[in-house]
DNA sequence: GTGGTCTAGACCACC
DNA sequence: GTGGTCTAGACCACA
């Protein structure tokens, strides 16, 4: 996995993680990687790693039994949509249709994109 | 005017000075805010005032008469409209379209909220 | 049963077991659940159960019969009422009194607290 | 300051923090120690002074300006309030109660200590 | 100066 | 084996 430098490396770890889960890769219960585990894999330090899974069971994503390692917790679907959802309409809308005004591309030009954007496979 | 957390907010004001070209409301020659001035209007310090107007120079956008101020370059539109336009179709949209298709948002459904905003002039 | 995230599983267990020597549940030389079907019912780890059986026995609370099992001391109750006496007016209260104090709870306030559980059979 | 082994430093030191919010001691907006000023006089690590501002500020207790430092939110008071009585009732004083009720403390006996403590200056 | 992130490595309790 | 915490030290962007 590669990272982008204008973000948090465990913040780009998490959002990977509700992509798998809203994408339905992972279900409810399943196993998620033991916290080492991620980090060789990833090529991190387990410090960074247990920072995602740490914000994740904040928010209800991921639980945890002791001794035996994390679980994507029944309500995660649920409770990732609602904020992924939550904050898309209300922080990155109206930020992008400001930008669209802006660059004087309408609606009609952004659906000829999204469906190009699909006939490349770019999505 | 109010910041985001995540991004740096030299770029912020960046980004606003930008819109102002675009929208046609900052136009050629025109002079712009002392740094001073802007540093207290927006309550904030003047070393990030002045970072805005660096790097707006550096990117062409602003030109500099020393002693007497920052100017709106006569290219200043066609700089900044062809770089969001780069940014917005390579970098934002895949993110966006991606997001949507998460959400199960549909781009009819994105061109009814598009039109809901103009309507509740949120725009 | 469940248990407390912040507290090991395994003195979580020993407090149950202890409350019900001092609840009177379970008596002096009364054989307790063998450790694996102690494990079973709670769905604990086998080793787990064994480690409170473990401390419970050097606490002098139970006693064990090679071969048989584990049975309630006859001192268990007077050992297990001093001791949780003790920790009680020591070690609890005093930050107890100190939390009421802050969230401005007065002693009249806790007994009314107290008979509102009792009449609902909450205890 | 010194802590105990049975709970984590960082939350040790928010529970001071939340502490001296609740007693008035620290009020809204005012500015906290720099976290390797506060690393120091505590004499921690600065991660571990950082993780308790992170996890403040999360709950909504701390806000940040940023290059300059953390300062008391305006509603740290009513959200502290708020969730160390939720707590202390739902959580803390069944467990109290049971306690009393098997070490045969009655309420009024209860009262007699808090006021014993009060007059010794313990509290 | 401020916070924010990351690595490296260690120790511990618990399952 | 698992997670959880802590230290030490480094680097960076930002104000």
């Amino acid at each position: 996995m590669e990272f982008k430098d204008n973000q948090a490396i465990y913040l780009q770890i998490a959002d990977y993680f509700m992509d798998k889960v809203l994408s339905g890769e992972w279900k409810a219960d399943e196993r998620v990687p033991a916290v080492r585990e991620l980090a060789v894999s990833l090529e991190v330090n387990p410090n960074t790693a247990m920072r995602t899974y740490t914000i994740l069971q904040d928010k209800g994503v991921l639980y945890n039994k002791r001794g035996i390692g994390f679980f994507v917790a029944p309500e995660a679907f649920d409770i990732i949509f609602k904020m992924k959802k939550d904050e898309f309409i209300n922080k990155e809308l109206p930020g992008i249709f400001r930008t669209m005004d802006l660059l004087k591309l309408s609606p009609e030009e952004l659906i000829r994109l999204y469906n190009a954007f699909k006939a490349d496979g770019k999505l």
